[in-house]
DNA sequence: CCTACCGATCGGTAGG
DNA sequence: CCTACCGATCGGTAGG
């Protein structure tokens, strides 16, 4: 996907984009501000100077990786809920949902960890912005719900923004703890989407299990 | 809380815990590295130098920071679990839970935050330390979890581990939206225990409101 | 894309 | 708890 095919792509292009790879690679596992610009431009094979030839400044470049990030999120679940069948139904669409998020999160696991952890080191401006993309993203989720009040799917008293909340923290929270090599996204997800539709009670019927059933 | 009287703790004691709540408000507000030592004296109304009279570095500051907010966490659930009358089932328990993670994380706020983003840059010792403390804390929610199985209030086949940390990691984003002001910390966590209890669903019988209700 | 460099700031220390 | 200071490192720039 990053590196698709020779194009026409002017050369400068290429490296551009293989540096910010390489930056948010640091930026994930060392922090935004723990990564000095030497180190972006020593695991990219050129020298510190170099790096101003590509970008103005370092923060730009965080910005371009957070904005990768929420903008890789926002079209993967877009098009995973218009690939959906009209007729599907809350379940379907939030299992979808949710398995679209917590995969593009991988995919993009250092773009997307570097975001989350250096949204404070940005300036006011780039943050305002970023969190105006982190709103769009945020309207995908609430459409979800809120068509599930009008179908009458999910109780009508229900407050769907704590709830639309609890999900993402706990999806963007994952990354700490879920095993990435594994490739137990399927399960977690069809899991915490079933915690939610269902809650986790034992009933006379226990309800849905379309997965991992014997 | 804080400030309890004025006991026999020696004049040093009193400044090195105001310097700690400083520094936890700083590293809270700008990040760990974002903060220098500089800044924390001069809030604190110090010298720089002076700092390591108290400290013997910035990082061990940290250290004590996020030491406090685990250990505040584990004390106080640990204290609410305890206090529950022993025929309290599962609903109870969990919104007990889930009701005092974030009520501490608001009184801590400072210290609860810092700690969150931090983590990645303290030393692999300080980092292995405190992630004992972190699995010792997860040992609490762990046993609701068990506890529920074993007396049939959740379903048998229920795989706990991901349930728990769904939840935790919902508790641990809350700070990124819910508003500190308004006190709402009550409804927000029973709206989150009952929705893991029960799910979202609408059903013939809507289940358990105990509170909020008409 | 490199060389050579700048001013600023950092965490920390010696000695009191 | 302060003064005075150190070496290291930082983001960024000029000029090529």
């Amino acid at each position: 996907m990053t590196r698709t095919a020779g194009k026409t792509a002017p050369k400068g292009e290429v490296s551009s984009e293989r540096l910010l790879a390489v930056a948010a690679h640091l930026f994930r596992e060392r922090g935004y501000l723990a990564t000095s610009v030497r180190e972006i431009a020593k695991a990219a094979g050129m020298k510190s100077g170099s790096i101003y030839y590509h970008y103005p400044s370092k923060e730009t470049m965080l910005e371009a990786v957070m904005t990768r990030a929420i903008l890789a999120l926002s079209e993967a679940v877009t098009q995973t809920l218009e690939r959906l069948p009209p007729a599907a139904g809350f379940r379907d669409r939030l299992r979808a949902a949710v398995a679209t998020h917590l995969k593009t999160i991988h995919d993009y696991g250092d773009f997307a960890l570097a975001s989350r952890e250096a949204l404070g080191q940005i300036s006011p401006d780039s943050r305002e912005a970023h969190l105006r993309l982190r709103k769009e993203y945020g309207k995908l989720w609430r459409k979800i719900f809120e068509d599930a009040k009008k179908s009458g799917e999910i109780r009508a008293d229900l407050d769907v923004v704590p709830v639309q909340m609890f999900i993402l923290g706990a999806l963007n929270w994952s990354s700490e703890w879920l095993d990435a090599e594994r490739r137990s996204f399927q399960r977690a997800s069809d899991l915490l989407a079933d915690m939610v539709v269902d809650g986790v009670l034992a009933r006379a019927a226990p309800p849905a299990k379309k997965l991992r059933a014997p």
